[in-house]
DNA sequence: GCGAGATTACCGACAAGTAAGTAAGCTTGC
DNA sequence: GCAAGCTTACTTACTTGTCGGTAATCTCGC
């Protein structure tokens, strides 16, 4: 979406490097500072401009909050979003393996922590983004759940919006909690045994919660 | 100055019953606006102070920030944190009811959730609160698991960790998407069924994620 | 029960700092 | 030699926190 027209036309190499450089230092930036706190004199320090020469590139904070988003998604998960994505049951361990591919990467992981809970404050540039996003995720998570239904013969349709939307969330609260411990949590382990838990939980739920308090 | 004992010494009740305006107010305002774009005098507005008026109870911005934090912890989970929450299996149920009772109060759930994930951000006054706040939550979830599989005659600590971790991630994550998109996601739905496979994942770990990738 | 003296609660004005954005001009590769 | 890439120098707009002052409220001796 965001990406573009122009860069290719009229830019000269070096520019376009230059560019990559600054959503680079941003994705940095917004990921220790978050986005409200996070300066452009800080990207542009990191990159040795001053925060006019950031503005040059990219004509405000807000576009180059949006632009570091759009990078994010083509660069980084463009596997886990529209690329390619395994589409049937073999989403749930790409979605596994992103988790522990992530811990190789604290810095997006943060931007991207940081970012998407901002962006539920009042107009927050980034909110119809992630709004997208999620929407998406979900019907992609369903998608793949409806299919493992039907491979696995099992109808149960009931549990399974609630189960996409809880995959997305366990792998985005265990990030949080793996950013501030994060050598306690293992972002890795614990996702795989989430998402584990909660697709054995759409094909075969097992006792309810209650019978292990009454039954005692 | 601040937290200064108990208020109740020297104040009257006019004054208490002002200051706990402000943080009624102020976990409004964080919570639209996150702690770092909201502003003393956004607060002070909505109380019909000048941010003066509100710096002479609460000494600065960041003691108001630990307030409103104290102040929702011992308010609003207070049966959640050390009051009395239900120790063994029944804390599943009650972490349930909680996320059902979320769904009537989303003022308070979105400060908590901007707050707390602004609190991952460089030398954010939040953090030290949430990282103690997430061991303690993660240590109760843990020793709950422990009863319940002694009680089930289980012996599976392997998981255990894993499993507490991801029980308060789903919490927080879709308290997220929920706030996101308030009817497509159901908070204490998805809450219930969330912890349900996650329990059920520890007594019970069904078939692996592969399992059904490789036999299709 | 009352009036002097101390405390509060608060406001207006200001100090100091920080950010985003603008304008104008130097520099350089092509 | 000219446009793109940058910088310097500002401007404008906030924000937090401080200060002095004022009005209301409390405390107490008498």
């Amino acid at each position: 979406m965001a990406s573009d027209s122009r860069d290719t036309t009229r830019t000269r190499p070096a520019t376009r490097q230059k560019r990559t450089e600054i959503l680079n230092a941003a994705v940095e930036i917004f990921g220790n500072k978050g986005s409200t706190n996070g300066t452009l004199a800080d990207v542009a320090d990191q990159v040795g401009l001053t925060h006019a020469g950031v503005l040059h590139h990219f004509g405000s904070k807000q576009n180059l909050l949006l632009e570091v988003l759009a990078y994010r998604d083509q660069t980084d998960v463009a596997e886990l979003t529209e690329q390619h994505i395994p589409g049937g049951p073999e989403l749930f361990l790409h979605l596994v393996r992103t988790a522990f591919a992530n811990e190789m990467r604290p810095g997006i992981v943060q931007a991207y922590t940081v970012l998407s809970n901002e962006s539920v404050t009042d107009d927050h540039p980034a909110r119809a983004y992630f709004e997208e996003r999620y929407t998406t995720l979900r019907r992609e998570v369903s998608a793949a759940f409806h299919e493992l239904c039907a491979q696995e013969g099992v109808t149960e349709p009931a549990t399974v919006a609630a189960a996409s939307a809880s995959i997305l969330a366990v792998m985005d609260g265990l990030q949080l909690q793996w950013l501030l411990h994060p050598d306690v949590v293992e972002l890795g382990e614990a996702s795989a045994f989430a998402i584990r838990a909660i697709v054995n939980g759409v094909l075969h739920p097992g006792p309810e919660l209650e019978s292990y308090v009454d039954n005692e």
